[in-house]
DNA sequence: GCACTTTACGTAAACGTTTACAATGGCTAT
DNA sequence: ATAGCCATTGTAAACGTTTACGTAAAGTGC
């Protein structure tokens, strides 16, 4: 059997109260002469703290749940690492509850779980919350935050890059290279799709471009995606495409290497979000480029009530998959 | 205030126990009518069990914890996803504890947190232990599994692709294409790495070719890794090399093409895992593909104390990267 | 040496469940 | 009618902590 805190108060011989003011390091409610025994003892007989025993009487647990996707693209490497980094320093912990493949079923699943124990907050890693989500989290009273996607709601919170303004920024460059006739590959068809579709259908507004419906193909961010996109690309005549993530990039490449037009020259691609993804692919893929790691940080910074933006800035990696025309 | 069974005893007219098993479905220890009333007084209320109380009564939660490293390459997925599944599939739920990157500290510190509380089982992916974790894990009562690494020991329970084989497999692959001068690139000093230098050395010694010292460079699995080590192989005249991980290939891959070298014919390449990176890659990589899935599902049938092997298969993927000499 | 404050510690309740055991009442078999 | 049994429900202890409150002893100022 494990040793609590009465086995240490027993053989200390003090009271449990004690024991757990010694080892919650309560400052100075005890002598140091009890404090070392207690120490000493608990050491001895290996002791280690129950947490759920404290969870439930504290009713706050430190530890921040994250929920995410599988999503066949590898940000969320960067973003978890900004949370892991971040939640340490506030002494939170970090569970990580996975939600499948884009799975609603285990979703909500995900999300029962994370609120069936004490938790501080919960970060939602590009879920896409249906109906029957919100409700459950909103109906929870736990601080929950979304992160890489948000709602067009401003009660609820989120970190993000602005997706608008991304699809805008990529768009832009493509046309400020002489494109007219430009794609957008691999979206969904909920809210972060959308609004890159808004971003996409504004800068070729302002540049009175049209957009043909064709040219907006959705998908599901993978690589294979991007693989089946480029053949329904092949009748268009886009002279490029802005990829809606770094693995349907690499797949519209490969696929159209294999079809033998050439990159850049015949089709120039720019790919949203930069990972070393963009690096691997031949040739190196030009994106925009998020920090996906500070959206970790002030996701938990958000969820944790502190003040926080809602976006965080992109850049443009310039590498080459795009060409002048 | 969240309703607790005390609540929803008081609204029912019954007693906190007769909630409890109707709650927990305890078969025929209640009447339909009571059952019926409870469970539609609980849903009126938006009553959710609080697992914190559950797992503190029990002792045993239903929970697996999982502790990862941030490992550059992108296999964890898959692991997780059969982890995931099977886990489902048994009744328990998964956390994931998150290492940070090969940081000792963190890995202790995530050891400490899966222990702290009530937990069915650890799984440590691609975690190399030190003295300390060890014996933390051996005295804490619980069951743990390496997963995707094992060690020499027949005590400690681990599922894993067999190193020795896979190594063996490379480098003899590469044999059997008439490469005589074989490097081995970016594997780790620990474990795994010993483990696949005994393979890649057996496959050599069999065809009576010499090693060289300088023809095995050990790294850390990443791209930057394999990027940095082409550079080291340019004086020691290989013809082919085993990479330790589809990152490293690629960084091979991308540095010896902007050094000029025409891939596969100056230099061929195999890589160990087999994920998308090979596809993404041009020339694709042909590598020894493992099983990841199986590994994740596997490992929680280990853990859980079930029949599980040790070894996962694994076989050769042929793509476009090594060259007949 | 008195009143008062401080320090150090103990007592016991509380957190929300599960479950062993007891109690009740109705039914069955004689 | 009686004993016995079963189905259903209630009572209360237990899980391992934290913490409000109480109290005894020691220290302080006069």
């Amino acid at each position: 059997m494990k040793p609590t805190i009465k086995d240490i108060a027993d053989k200390a011989g003090v009271s449990i109260a004690t024991v757990s003011r010694v080892l919650a390091s309560k400052g100075d409610s005890y002598s140091k002469k009890t404090g070392r025994k207690v120490l000493k003892i608990a050491k001895e007989m290996g002791y280690r703290k129950n947490n759920t025993a404290v969870e439930l009487v504290k009713k706050k647990g430190n530890v921040i749940a994250v929920i995410i996707n599988a999503t066949p693209t590898n940000f969320s490497t960067q973003i978890i690492d900004g949370i892991q980094k971040q939640a340490n320093s506030l002494g939170q912990h970090v569970i990580i509850l996975y939600a499948g493949n884009r799975s609603p079923e285990l979703q909500h699943q995900a999300i029962l779980t994370a609120l069936e124990r004490a938790i501080s907050g919960i970060l939602l890693v590009a879920i896409e919350p249906d109906q029957e989500d919100m409700k459950l989290l909103e109906g929870a009273g736990t601080p929950f935050c979304f992160v890489s996607l948000y709602l067009e709601q401003n009660n609820i919170l989120a970190v993000s890059s602005n997706n608008r303004d991304v699809a805008y920024q990529a768009t832009n460059y493509l046309i400020g290279h002489g494109h007219k006739k430009i794609g957008l590959a691999g979206i969904d068809q909920y809210h972060t799709g959308s609004q890159r579709i808004d971003g996409y259908r504004l800068a070729m507004k302002e540049h009175q471009l049209d957009v043909e419906d064709d040219w907006i193909k959705l998908g599901d961010y993978s690589y294979a995606s991007g693989l089946k996109l480029l053949g329904d690309f092949l009748s268009t005549r886009v002279t490029g495409i802005v990829a809606a993530s770094d693995m349907v990039a690499a797949g519209l490449l490969n696929a159209a290497q294999q079809k033998g037009i050439q990159l850049p020259d015949q089709l120039s691609i720019i790919s949203i979000d930069g990972t070393v993804i963009c690096q691997i692919a031949t040739p190196a893929l030009t994106s925009v480029t998020q920090d996906f790691y500070t959206i970790g940080v002030e996701s938990v910074n958000k969820v944790m009530g502190k003040k926080a933006p809602l976006f965080i800035p992109t850049h443009i990696t310039k590498r080459s998959s795009v060409a002048e025309i």
